[in-house]
DNA sequence: CTACACCCTGTAGTCACTACAGAGTCAAGG
DNA sequence: CCTTGACTCTGTAGTGACTACAGGGTGTAG
């Protein structure tokens, strides 16, 4: 049993991975994806690898990595000797950033909540929220 | 008892609200803050009511406000027309945005933390997390 | 009078895309 | 065979919110 090769065009595998087609374009230009086999007219014909690589680089989008963090950990995959502590610390690293993230915007949050509950929206130009955004951070 | 003028110069303008110095000239480009008077050598001034806008775009962007909304907020103060309602709807729209923002960040986290969760950081090259982050996605 | 810190300007770079213009290609219908 | 429309190609510019730099001028302390 052959594998397939697919020779999905550059629209098709943008449709089936969900990545815009621009961004497939960016990606080669960039290095994550690597440059395509191309038809006798110039079309970029992908494969089953390239799917499976774009499809790795947008979950890793979803999760947040960067791109920077994406091409580490593609450099780990494609070297092929990666271990798995290295993947593991990328990865920490991450998720402290991510729990950073959301204490910043549950901070953010129960301030804004705050300045809101204050404001009774009424018709006349003084207004708590406005007055709480001139005052001195403390945040 | 008269007014100070202050007669701040950039750098000390900076330094007075936390904002890059950079990021003023920056402000007055985008025309979220005014052209300032200047002195005779062409050094920009920087008074009371400088400061205080400055602050209050500061205060906004620490929470989390786009300059677009700062710019609301400061077009709806410099028309001293504005009403509460108008204040206290925009920072409901952002408040709902901000909430988003934590619930998809914190999908993220309880994916990572999974993920992260299956790695044992052994030496080898059979790591958990990058089948995961080959997996679709489903998130 | 010179060293150094500050200021001026315009411009380019960052991140991760997205959008566009102007041209070429491919398949189906008439 | 021709046309139409959907696709693809290229390079480039725009987004948001800054930040950094080069190459010059200014202000002041020793």
């Amino acid at each position: 049993m052959v594998k397939k090769t697919l020779n999905l065009t550059r629209g098709a595998l943008a449709k089936k991975t969900g990545v815009n087609i621009e961004t497939i374009r960016f990606y080669e230009k960039i290095g994550v994806m690597p440059d395509p086999v191309r038809s006798g007219s110039g079309y970029r014909l992908y494969g089953e690898s390239d799917l499976k690589r774009l499809s790795f680089i947008r979950r890793c989008r979803e999760l947040g990595f960067s791109l920077d963090d994406v091409r580490g950990l593609l450099g780990l995959v494609d070297g092929g000797d990666y271990t798995c502590a290295e993947v593991h610390d990328i990865s920490i690293v991450h998720l402290s950033e991510v729990r950073q993230k959301i204490r910043d915007l549950e901070k953010m949050e129960r301030t804004l909540k705050e300045m809101v509950s204050q404001c009774d929206r009424g018709l006349v130009p003084e207004c708590p929220i406005i007055d709480a955004l001139y005052t001195s951070s403390g945040f």
